[in-house]
RNA sequence: GUGAGUGUAGCCCAGCGGUUAAGGCGCCAGGUUGUGGCCCUGGAGAUCGAGGGUUCAAAUCCCUCCACUCACCCCA
C-alpha cells in the first residue's frame, strides 16, 4: 500500500480548522503591521540556498533536497523562506518602492531530517520579512508582531530569547576570542563540538552536552564584544521592547544555525518541555541582499512553523472556530422526485445556500441519517405529495420541527430562518 | 547520520507458539408502508507493517527492510 513518504503528512479535514484558524490569524495580523502576501515558487537554483545558509550550516551540509531538471539545472526544494523573498525582492527592484518593504508567505519548507514529533521533512512556516531599514525599533516592531501572533491565536506559555551576534566589524575580533578560549578546551569538548572550532566556531555556544555547555557558559560573551554601533542597536532593541511591553530575556548563547544572521536574532520557545524547543524565531541579516547581488540593503525577518504553532494550542486546549459546512441536504422519496429535488438544490446553491442532494437510491430513513452525520441545518424531504403540490418539506434537524413550504418561497425561507 | 521503543480492521486496542484472531468506536442494514440523533438485532471490514527464516504448527520466536514514537543532532 502506498502511504506519504516519510516525514510527510497529509492534512485531512478534521485537521483543516486548526490550519484555517493559524491562517486567518497570520493574515490579520500582517494587515494590522502592514506586510504584504508574496509567494515564490516551492523551488530555486541551488546556489540561492547554499550562498545564503552558510557552507557549513546543516541545512545546506545535509538538509536539502535538490535534484537536477532534464536542462541539467540544479534546483532545490525551499529548505527555507528567506533567500527567496531576498532574490524577488532584488529581482523585481522592490528597492524602488517606500523602504521598508514588508512581505509575509506561508509556504511549506523541505528539510532532508530525520522525522520526530513536531518535525518534518515537509512542513509549513508563516514568515515575514522587512527589507530596507537597519533601525532597532524595526526589530522590536518585528518581534512585538510575532508576540502578538502568538497571543492572538490563545497562546499563553511561550518565552521570547534575545541576542545580538554582531556585525563584520565586531564579529570577526569576537570570534578569535572564542576560538583561543576554546582551543585551550580542545580535549574537552564532544565531537561536534571539535568541527565546529574549526568550521563554525559560533555554533559551539549552544551545544547541549553538559561539559560543553560549562564550557560554553564561561566563555567569552559576543555582547562583551559588539563594537559600538552594534552595542547602541541592541540597547535601542531593549529599550523599544519595554516600551511595548515585551517581556524578553538575554540568552548570550542564543546563535541561530544560519550564517546570514547579523546584530539581531530572536527565538520563541514554548514552556512545555519537549525535544522541539523552537516555535519560531528570526533575526537580522544586513549582508544577505548584497551577497545575493543587489545593493546593500539591511533586512529583518522571522519565521515560524505551523505545525508547532498547532501542536502548541493542543497542548494548551485552545478552542478553535469550527469551519461552515453544508447548510441543506436534499432528501427524496421515491426515483420520480428525483428531477425535482436536484433542481432545488441547484436553486439553493445558486442563492448562496450550500445544498446537494443524495446520491443512490436510499431510503429516507438512511438519507436523514446521513443529514445528521453531515450536521446540515435542514433536510428537505421531496416526495410525491410535495411534487403535486409544488411544496417542499422543510425539517429542521436541531429540534425535529416540520413545515410545509412552498417552492417558490423556499430560499427566503432558509434565508430568514438563518 | 546515531541509539532505544513500537507496528493487530478507518480509529482505539485484547491475544504473545496450537482448531474459524476477541472487544469497543465508526460504517452499512433491519426493528417504521415517507423520517435522523438514544436503544435493540444483524452485517461488512484484518493477506496480524513488508519480506525471509526456525518449527509438525507463527500475529506470537529469529533476521532484514519500511514506517511511527522517543532521545541525540539540528531546526520551524
Amino acid at each position: 500500500m502506498y502511504q506519504a513518504a516519510r516525514g510527510t503528512s497529509d492534512i485531512l479535514p478534521e485537521e483543516q480548522p486548526y490550519w484555517h484558524y493559524v491562517e486567518q490569524k497570520a493574515a490579520d495580523i500582517c494587515r494590522l503591521y502592514g506586510y504584504q502576501r508574496i509567494d515564490t515558487p516551492i523551488f530555486e537554483d541551488t546556489s540561492l540556498f547554499s550562498r545564503s545558509a552558510g557552507e557549513y550550516s546543516d541545512i545546506v551540509q545535509k538538509e536539502m533536497y535538490t535534484f537536477e531538471d532534464r536542462g541539467g539545472n540544479s534546483l532545490t526544494l525551499k529548505p527555507e523562506g528567506t533567500p527567496p523573498v531576498c532574490r524577488a525582492y532584488i529581482q523585481h527592484g522592490l528597492s524602488n518602492r517606500p523602504q521598508p518593504v514588508k512581505l509575509y508567505y506561508i509556504t511549506p519548507i523541505f528539510r532532508y531530517d530525520r522525522p520526530q514529533a513536531g518535525r518534518y521533512r515537509q512542513h509549513y512556516q508563516f514568515g515575514c520579512e522587512a527589507i530596507g531599514e537597519a533601525d532597532a525599533a524595526l526589530d522590536a516592531e518585528v518581534i512585538e508582531m510575532s508576540w502578538q501572533f502568538f497571543k492572538s491565536l490563545g497562546l499563553t506559555r511561550f518565552s521570547l530569547q534575545i541576542n545580538s551576534i554582531g556585525c563584520k566589524q565586531c564579529r570577526p575580533g569576537y570570534l578569535v576570542e572564542l576560538t583561543e578560549y576554546y582551543a585551550g578546551y580542545r580535549a574537552e569538548l564532544c565531537k561536534d563540538c571539535k568541527t565546529r572550532l574549526e568550521k563554525n566556531p559560533l555554533r559551539l555556544l549552544d551545544c547541549k552536552q553538559a561539559g560543553c555547555q560549562r564550557l560554553a557558559d564561561a566563555a567569552p560573551r559576543n555582547l562583551d564584544y559588539l563594537c559600538f554601533e552594534c552595542k547602541e542597536h541592541f540597547s535601542n532593541l531593549q529599550k523599544y521592547l519595554e516600551i511595548l511591553s515585551i517581556p524578553f530575556e538575554v540568552n548570550h548563547r542564543l546563535v541561530r544555525g544560519l550564517d546570514y544572521y547579523t546584530r539581531t536574532v530572536f527565538e520563541f520557545q514554548p514552556e512545555e518541555e519537549g525535544s522541539q524547543s523552537t516555535l519560531g524565531g528570526g533575526g537580522r541579516y544586513d549582508y544577505l541582499i548584497e551577497e545575493l547581488g543587489g545593493k546593500p540593503t539591511p533586512g529583518i525577518g522571522l519565521a515560524i512553523g505551523i505545525e508547532r504553532t498547532i501542536l502548541n494550542l493542543k497542548k494548551e486546549n485552545v478552542r478553535v472556530p469550527i469551519l461552515p459546512g453544508l447548510k441543506v441536504l436534499m432528501t427524496n422519496v421515491g426515483e420520480e422526485t428525483r428531477d425535482e429535488s436536484m433542481k432545488i438544490a441547484a436553486m439553493l446553491r445558486r442563492e448562496g445556500i450550500s445544498a446537494t442532494s443524495t446520491a443512490g437510491g436510499k431510503n429516507l430513513k438512511a438519507q436523514l441519517r446521513q443529514a445528521n452525520s453531515l450536521g446540515v441545518r435542514y433536510a428537505i424531504i421531496i416526495g410525491e405529495n410535495e411534487v403535486k403540490t409544488g411544496t417542499v418539506t422543510v425539517r429542521d434537524m436541531a429540534d425535529s420541527s416540520q413545515k410545509t413550504v412552498p417552492v417558490s418561497d423556499l430560499v427566503s425561507f432558509i434565508k430568514k430562518e438563518a
